[in-house]
RNA sequence: GGAGAGAUGGCCGAGAGGCCGAAGGCGCUCCCCUGCUAAGGGAGUAUGUGCCAAAAGCGCAUCGAGGGUUCGAAUCCCUCUCUCUCCGCCA
């Protein structure tokens, strides 16, 4: 959410703002509702005082035995009055609310204009491209003789389903715990176990709610619980409400988590293999940190992830998403693109978000500056490091050799008792 | 699943319809004093929010959450959530 001032006092530079996401903010609405908050709410908050200071000359009255009939006639009306007034004026802060949740955070300056994933900025590249002396196989070729299974996940679950049988699937456990290790070893981040479930407040916080209901996948409680779509959910929800310590900051933690989504609207994409699946597992990071720092932690957060990549050979390129292309929390993306031999593209491995104060506001995740002594919004960073599912499909498709067998990549190897090749 | 107890500020804890945004203690911050020194004294110390460009100021809201009773609710009533104890079941 965006500070309810800033629409207040710069309406016009949030209307920028939102129109380089494509997004045509309806200022009329907004600020005939704003002014009509403003009215109620002052009116209300006199009324409020009036009880107050009249219920407080009773009981003094009573205190001293006097009669206080005629103080309790004064007031008889006032009642009426304040519930009405609190009646509309909690109606026009929900709709307030409801136009405010729906309006994306602000991009940084830095974020190129654009309309979709063509626009987007690479900023560098990584790794040679393997050369293959023969035909390379995409991750479902390869993957079914060793067993990747997808007519099994579509029997037990559905489509977009995969059962992972023996090498494969400790192959993918060994990227796991690669990325772990590094993370927690060689970065500085806590791994972190979580709640896969997780309520509408947590979703909120992250800005997936309200907005994005349909793409997460629910479960039938009272109330309702939600599938994880992301670690980041419930990782960042650890400082919801919470007042961080400074001395504590950064905030660095490392999850490996299945994620959930319903892919609502992707029918037809990416239909084929593990590319887009309902359940994946993922390495996420997440940062808390103090204002000041939240750019170079971005940066230094895409390295970590960058880092997997290169610890497994990987050629890969990263790129700042472009206006249009940016998620609705965040303030600047970048996505780490992996090469699949088997599409022969760059595919997305990593998207690492800065989100400023945008989740933090949701969230009342707050940090005490001891320059001020007063509470002030974190801001908070996430990014893949990397996807998992992915990871095993970009690392079966660049090791693969000519005879369908997947050379296990060096930095695994400890992690398979030694394994240097599937077959 | 059954039975019971509880939820108050950073922590502990009082509070039983008005003088309570809340005693007292601990902790923390600042100041003072001091060679009876791992001591003493004083002051300060919740959050959100409205009016305001902002500060100051003046309000409003918040005692697990939501609703109700009342002129007035931390306090009474209802619903829910969470925590703890015991029993049952169980990875």
């Amino acid at each position: 959410m965006l500070d309810p001032r800033l629409f207040r006092s710069e309406l016009e530079l949030v209307q920028q703002q939102l129109k380089r996401r494509g997004i045509d903010f309806d200022a009329e609405t907004y600020l005939g509702l704003e002014n009509r908050r403003k009215d109620i709410q002052v009116k209300t908050q006199e009324l409020q005082n009036e009880r107050n200071t009249r219920s407080k000359a009773i009981g003094q009255a009573k205190g001293k035995g006097e009669d206080i009939q005629p103080l309790l006639d004064q007031v008889q009306d006032l009642g009426d009055q304040l519930k009405s007034a609190e009646a509309e004026l909690g109606e026009i802060q929900a709709r307030l609310n409801n136009i405010m949740e729906g309006v994306p955070n602000m991009l940084d300056a830095a974020v190129p204009a654009g309309k979709s994933d063509a626009d987007n900025l690479e900023i560098s590249r990584w790794g040679d491209l393997p050369q293959f002396s023969f035909t390379p196989k995409d991750h479902v070729d390869l993957g079914e003789p060793l067993g990747m299974n997808f007519e099994l996940g579509a029997k037990i679950a559905s489509a977009r389903f995969v059962v992972l049988a023996g090498k494969l699937a400790t192959l993918q456990r060994a990227i796991i715990q690669l990325m772990l290790d590094t993370h927690t070893n060689e970065h500085g981040y806590q791994e972190t176990y979580v709640p896969f479930l997780v309520n509408a407040d947590s979703l909120r916080g992250t800005g997936q709610l309200p907005k994005f209901e349909a793409d997460l996948f629910t479960v039938k409680n009272d109330p309702a619980f939600y599938l994880i779509p992301t670690a980041e959910v419930p990782v960042t929800n650890i400082v919801r409400d919470v007042i961080v310590d400074a001395k504590h900051m950064p905030l660095k933690y490392v999850c490996h988590s299945p994620c959930f989504r319903s892919e609502a609207g992707a029918y037809g994409s990416d239909v084929r293999g593990m590319i887009r699946q309902h359940q994946f597992e993922k390495v996420e990071l997440v940062q808390i940190v103090k204002p000041e720092q939240s750019a170079q932690a971005h940066e230094d957060l895409t390295n970590h992830a960058e880092t997997i990549l290169k610890k497994l050979k990987l050629p890969y390129r990263k790129v700042l998403l472009c206006a249009g292309d940016t998620g609705f929390s965040s303030s600047k993306t970048y996505d780490l693109e992996v090469w699949l031999p088997g599409q022969q593209k760059y595919r997305e491995i990593s998207s690492c978000s800065n989100f400023k104060d945008f989740q933090a506001r949701r969230l009342q995740a707050r940090w005490r500056n001891p320059e001020t002594g007063k509470p002030e919004l974190v801001h908070t960073l996430n990014g893949s490091g990397l996807a998992a599912g992915r990871t095993l499909i970009a690392v079966m498709e660049n090791y693969q050799n000519a005879d369908g067998t997947i050379t296990v990549p060096e930095v695994l190897r400890q992690y398979m008792g030694g394994l240097d090749r599937i077959d």
